[in-house]
DNA sequence: ACTGAATTAAGACACGTGTCTTGGTCAAGG
DNA sequence: CCTTGACCAAGACACGTGTCTTAATTCAGT
């Protein structure tokens, strides 16, 4: 639009732009701080100066001189998993809004410490860790972090020795769910993809435990689980290949119940593949409640994982801690998730295993 | 796992950090630095102590010495669409591998200038775009940058005034779609979502057009859009609304191709709920290759992105504009994306419109 | 123990900023 | 004219770091 309106010269510091509107550096110091004693002529032609050229104090000075550097440190286990970019997002965003800046960084498994160097190098205000991580490892970076005096949050993984958590209630999520489906009739169950040794997922089978003891079932009885005749991937084929598996069963189960939605979408997919309706002969339950699960046909029930409650919440608790002494104790909340029913799930046939 | 190991004080400078060591400030900066000239086991004496405390230097005083801040800002539209936060997974990888840390802001249409002036506050190295942004307002953002010296990169919106640019060269990607499809004998056609004013749509509809052209074929005669139909959404069930209005035609086309994979998804549950098979009665083709191409039956042909090759050219071209005068004129640079046949798409029926 | 080289200590300055202090200008009021 | 504020200019210092300079220490070799 505007071709060259000026010199624009690149300014770089105060002085040059002091020199730039005519005043002392001083001056303009206390002007761009808000301090009181200054006629608003001069106020106004500072104000109008930083708009021609845009003049921005540098932050690492400010910072030198002792000002925090309002910046969260943000560790992600990947850039891959939905739910976790949508923490992310959702973080960010509510960073943003109390002023903050995000400074995100990538942490794989067996990941270097270089991540946690380069936050302490920066200053950030504290860490915030997002993803499931080897519980050692993770373990070992806050103790760093505390030794540096800087807080520290963990969303979502439940468990960490010393850590600040705030996590998903997975195991009451599971009992609620399995009360909704004992409700409909169900007694017997297919588990897709919930095995293994991690917390989250010994949880649910916690959960589902419970649920099935407040009925007077027993999880041995009620359950069952193929995953080990499949590679374990916890994706969309996964599921389907569960799915046939327990279709060339005898027995199959009336209910399902899976990880997360991929695998519960995928095994949808593969019982009606194989002839099977969704929910008149078998329902289906998937987690996360991730946009996905309004793609298939039915709509998929799933459990909410309440991400702005959980991120609210742990903006509150990161921030409050900034430049507190550390808490004798580590604090954990926890937050209980949401059933959200939808058409794959439905009353247990009747004719089945009678 | 350890208790206590020392007295595990905050070390906050180099001076402290000396005085722990029993060195010399300026001793253990020439260590920190590698300079020549010092005993081998001071050099460890020092690593040691690093080792034990976690020491990092304070990156602001580093700055401000004149060092790069060897930060690049990258500013996305959001975190909510999966291709954007593909291209920010890569990009922020690529960017960690090179030694250099990212400042991620979210810029959502008629965002505040804020988000730059932090990027300027924050001194960053250059800035990146990912997502698809007001022309008006991202240009002004970007002659803001280069007042300020610092470099820039547009990823993928192509058009953008006086901007650097990676971008997927769309048009030519429909063409070859368009060359596949009408070498199957499709010559009817249907646009789902390919509708607007937004460079993207443009480049899309170009390349169709020019693909019916190298056949001698009109574009008003073979394509056939009904966006106008339904509140425009580019989503699953968009995609889904517009398969049955077309199912609701007379002369329904023999292929469609979509603005992208959601779409593309929706409309083939709406096919195949009409009773339409895919690919027999019609083929759909998606755009962007996303992970859901796998999900549905049969799985969608598609057009992919090559993110890591634009990434990777992109982040070749930011960083080598860093510390340079900028360019007289900008550097556009198409990336070709790649047709990916699946089961979605076939040879046209024969008995059909005869 | 003495010399000379190798190594380290100690002080200074610069970077950009906020803030304190001191001195200067200017206009209004006497 | 002088006094009094109100305002601004100008200098100084500190923050943590790299680097230069100069002085002090250590060490190896005699």
């Amino acid at each position: 639009m505007k071709a060259a309106p000026g010199p624009k010269r690149v300014i770089r510091s105060t002085a040059e732009f002091a020199s730039y509107v005519g005043l002392a550096r001083t001056t303009v110091s206390r002007v761009l701080n808000g301090h009181p004693g200054l006629k608003t002529q001069t106020v106004q032609r500072v104000q109008q100066a930083i708009e021609e050229t845009g003049f921005t104090p540098n932050a690492y000075a400010l910072h030198l001189k002792g000002k925090r550097t309002a910046t969260i440190g943000i560790c992600m286990e990947n850039l891959l998993t939905a739910p976790a970019v949508l923490k992310l997002a959702e973080l960010q965003r509510r960073l943003r809004e109390r002023s903050h800046a995000s400074l995100i960084e990538v942490l794989p498994p067996g990941g270097s410490r270089e991540v946690i160097r380069h936050f302490l190098s920066m200053r950030v205000d504290a860490v915030v860790f997002i993803g499931h991580f080897v519980e050692e490892e993770i373990a070992r970076r806050i103790d760093e972090l505390m030794t540096h005096a800087t807080p520290h949050l963990v969303i979502d993984q439940r468990g960490v020795p010393h850590a600040d958590t705030v996590a998903l209630d997975r195991a009451s999520g599971m009992r609620e769910l399995m009360a909704y489906l004992l409700g409909l009739g169900h007694r017997s169950f297919g588990l897709l993809a919930i095995t293994g040794a991690a917390r989250s997922v010994q949880d649910r089978l916690a959960g589902i435990e419970a649920g099935l003891a407040a009925h007077g079932l027993g999880f041995a009885e009620c359950t069952r689980s193929l995953d080990h005749l499949h590679a374990r991937q916890n994706d969309f084929e996964y599921g389907r290949a569960l799915a046939l598996s327990f279709v060339a069963e005898k027995n199959i189960p009336t209910a399902f119940v899976a990880l997360n939605d991929e695998v519960a979408i995928g095994a949808m997919h593969g019982f009606q593949s194989a002839g099977l309706r969704v929910p008149q002969d078998v329902s289906v339950a998937g987690f996360n409640n991730q946009d996905i699960c309004l793609m298939p046909t039915p709509l998929l029930t799933s459990i909410d994982q309440q991400i702005e409650l959980t991120v609210n919440t742990s903006v509150d608790q990161v921030l409050s801690q900034i430049g507190r002494p550390p808490r004798p104790h580590p604090h954990v909340e926890m937050i209980a998730p949401k059933l959200v029913v939808r058409d794959s799930t439905g009353p247990a046939p009747k004719a089945k295993s009678a």
